[in-house]
RNA sequence: CGGGGUGUAGCGCAGUCGGCUAGCGCGCUGCGUUUGGGACGCAGAGGUCGGCGGUUCGAGUCCGCCCACCCCGACCA
């Protein structure tokens, strides 16, 4: 095993699966395509989750579990459904030995089931709105993967809500994408541009698709979470109806969202460097890691009860005291950087004579990150600084996003735009052929439209034609 | 599914013209010395050389078939 990372610069990819293997967040399963989850990558999820349900909750939606395994009768009843799914469904054929009656298909997400289930529980417009959410795993037959990005199967929750009027459906699915947006910038640090997709790259069986679109350190954009406003084409599909104030029967307007552990990944290609990787304080799974430093046993005691008493202090943080002897304090410092721990206190023998410690930034490389302070008062001034450190990292992506977006008025500085520089932003003027050419000669991809309502006018730089609409345009994972 | 590549210790690799006991680095175990930016010494453990078949006195090495994985392209949270 090498001792560095490859760089960023050299190859974002290999330095991508090298950190999370090495920063042990994954490795790969004995399944092509699957992963495990170790338990510090889970650890991460669980504070993604803890910060999406708390959301979730205050925005009145309740907790359910549907079932793995769905009739795959169900998954032909919405015909673009099928049409976007059947490629990648795995099927049980046989079960307790037998060949199944009717094969069932193991989720690739939720729709139908619920569907299913909505039609049954719904009556009548006083059973509305329905704001179901389930934390899950899902399975996709992708044809190539990457560790959190896209693998077989992958968590994450789904949201999935029925409403009497086409309105409030609207008003949901707006709720949920701007829900992810605060709770990406918030949370992760991770400046996300909000905003509805093209015809041709939303969900299979949704009327309109919106996402938060991230760009990451290669200026690739990732999708770091959607909501898809349904209309009726699932209430229709699988019944879903209500009888109104006035007696009259109608069919229900749905919305479904989900946030996976992809976003495990943004994180990490948002804020990671060439030490490893770099966690936002908010989610991560060790906050602050003590290292204490001492030669002989005299000066070990000494130096622990130090330690003891700073970790009474930080005891509302999520503190780790690297205790592991036989290792130098300098290889301890490179592995806690590598594992992307926002604080490092370093606690030696000088520290316990001048009754102070030593800081180390993680979002500050080398001496810039450094700083010393009293023992005392460490209770406030450690979580004023991870708060620092938050809103730094957050300011530091967002600058790097918004050095990478370029406006652009004609094809070929487009073409130069997203094969070299990041995001070309440009109008647009709605075509799907077009949209099919481009992402055919430069690979890059309508990623949203630009949500400011009060653009004006301007020619679309492909066609020419007049147009009303701007749009974000990236390579992406 | 097309194009390229790789399978030798947990990981990364070397192994010449086929040759006798299969090696190196990291990691791992034990003991000792170390410890403020990836410590060092000594002693150890660890291998059906991806699988099957063939050629040969002899195969990690040559031949055939198969398998797996990785990278690049067509689908996707």
């Amino acid at each position: 095993m090498e001792k560095k990372l490859p760089t960023r610069q050299e190859n974002f990819s290999e330095w991508y699966n090298q950190l999370v293997l090495r920063a042990e967040l994954a490795d790969y399963a004995p399944v092509r395509g699957c992963m495990v989850v170790r338990p510090y990558g889970w650890a991460l999820w669980e504070n993604i989750q803890k910060a999406l349900d708390d959301r979730f909750k205050a925005t009145g939606h309740v907790n359910a579990a549907f079932p793995l395994l769905i009739p795959q009768s169900f998954m032909t009843k919405e015909k673009e459904h099928v049409e976007g799914f059947s490629p990648e469904l795995a099927v049980v054929t046989h079960g307790g030995g037998e060949k199944l009656e009717e094969p069932l298909v193991v989720r690739p997400t939720s729709e139908t089931i619920i569907g299913t289930m909505y039609a049954k529980w719904i009556q009548s417009y006083r059973d509305l709105p329905v704001l179901i959410n389930q934390w899950a795993n899902v399975v996709r037959w992708e044809m190539r993967t990457k560790l959190f990005l896209r693998t077989l199967e992958f968590y994450w929750q789904e949201g999935h809500t029925a409403h009497a009027t086409e309105q409030e459906a609207l008003e949901e699915t707006e709720r949920m994408l701007q829900v992810y947006a605060d709770f990406a910038r918030t949370e992760g640090a991770v400046p996300v541009i909000p905003g509805r997709k093209s015809e041709s790259e939303k969900f299979a069986g949704a009327v309109n698709t919106y996402s938060i679109e991230a760009m990451m350190g290669d200026t690739k954009a990732l999708q770091s979470g959607t909501s898809h406003f349904l209309g009726q084409n699932f209430a229709k599909a699988f019944d879903i109806k209500f009888l109104d104030e006035g007696n009259q029967l109608q069919y229900c307007w749905t919305t479904s969202w989900g946030v996976s552990t992809r976003f495990i990944g943004a994180i990490i290609m948002t804020h990671g460097d060439d030490q490893g990787l770099v966690l936002p304080p908010r989610l991560a799974p060790i906050q602050v890691v003590i290292v204490p430093i001492y030669r002989k046993n005299e000066e070990k005691s000494a130096v622990m009860e130090a330690v003891s008493a700073v970790q009474a202090q930080l005891k509302d943080l999520r503190v780790k005291v690297d205790e592991r002897e036989g290792l130098t304090p300098g290889f301890k410092f490179n592995d806690w950087e590598l594992k992307g721990v926002p604080l490092r206190i370093e606690i030696g023998p000088k520290d316990v004579q001048n009754g102070t410690v030593a800081l180390s930034r993680r979002d500050i490389p080398g001496r810039d990150g450094k700083s010393f302070l009293p023992m005392a008062g460490l209770d406030s001034a450690v979580p004023a600084l991870l708060q620092t450190i938050q809103d730094n990292l957050l300011a530091k992506a967002t600058a790097f996003r918004d050095s990478h977006i370029f406006e652009v008025t004609d094809y070929e500085s487009f073409k130069q735009v997203v094969a070299e520089q990041g995001w070309a932003y440009a109008w647009w003027s709605d075509d799907r052929e077009n949209e099919a050419r481009i992402k055919e000669e430069t690979k890059a991809t309508l990623r949203i439209y630009a949500s400011d309502p009060n653009l004006g006018e301007g020619v679309c730089f492909y066609s020419g034609r007049k147009t009303n609409q701007k749009a974000y345009f990236a390579r992406s994972y």
